[in-house]
DNA sequence: AGCATACCTGAGTAAAACTGTCAATTATTT
DNA sequence: AAATAATTGACAGTTTTACTCAGGTATGCT
């Protein structure tokens, strides 16, 4: 039960990226060298952030990336949607219906429950919070000194 | 984010032996026929449960698998825990006290969180309950016809 | 125009994980 | 002794993951 390092890169780049645009596009390469990701991944991953509608790209010299709305109305399940797959934990529910089996399987409710756990917490995070947080943790380490 | 098969089968598996074992031991041969699981498979799975202190065995002719305390007192995630490595859906958490990332990493309280919902939720499910619910399911397959 | 920047795309690959099989052994009952 | 059934470890095929590489395209600046 793990999720892929796909789905926890994206997460971090997010954060920075909306932690470093005021208003300018970010280009990979900042975030690349901030979080340690190789540039060619991330230009991969954010092909994908682009086709869900998670950012917007801006080309040319000074380009890079935009979120494509508000912080606040980014979730965390939606960039994992974006670049993963499926957050349903068993196969057979991937379909939009879920498993056929309901009548027969004698564990359907169990991972069809699950997998509305693991929506519900997901969607309840904002990139909003999650960036006010990364602040906060920024300015302690700050003081600290 | 998927469960692995390993633990699909074990759960199934886990429902299957106490819906048909009244006191006595139920052969791997009988679960495999019934759940169409293959035997040597099934095999593997159930040295870890019983290293997981959820069956015991019982050797020689008339043998096979108990559960190793009542139903009731067995929760899911338990037999997860016992086939499988980790319910941690991130790999640097995979230690006692978690991820050391505790203070810079922005992330760190998302797949925390994440983490414990999952645990919580198949804590709070016994196999007692999943057996009751398969008998249902059972008996009312069987009024239909 | 020409150059630098940075997005964009698809193919390819090494390593790991997953899923399952095979062969051989040990313990127990009849 | 013979049959039954758990027990063990090694092994192989397939799929997924986590990346890299080699190009291309669009844009702005001088
Ligand atoms: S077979 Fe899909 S949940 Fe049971
Ligand atoms: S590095 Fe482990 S949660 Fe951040």
């Amino acid at each position: 039960m793990r999720m892929s390092t796909k789905a926890q890169y994206a997460v971090r780049a997010m954060v920075n990226l909306n932690l470093y645009s005021e208003g300018s596009p970010v280009s990979l390469r900042d975030i690349s060298l901030r979080e340690s990701i190789s540039l060619t991944y991330l230009e991969q991953l954010f092909v994908k952030l682009r086709r869900g509608q998670i950012v917007k790209s801006v080309r040319g010299p000074g380009g890079g990336y935009l979120l494509a709305r508000p912080a606040k109305e980014i979730q965390v399940d939606e960039i994992i949607d974006s670049v993963e797959e499926s957050l349903v934990p068993v196969a057979c529910m991937d379909q939009k219906h879920g498993c056929v089996c309901d009548d027969h399987c004698v564990t359907h409710n169990v991972w069809h429950g699950l997998g509305e756990k693991i929506r519900d917490f997901l969607a309840s995070i904002t990139l909003e919070e999650l960036t006010q947080e990364a602040r906060n943790k920024f300015n302690e380490a700050k003081g600290k000194n």
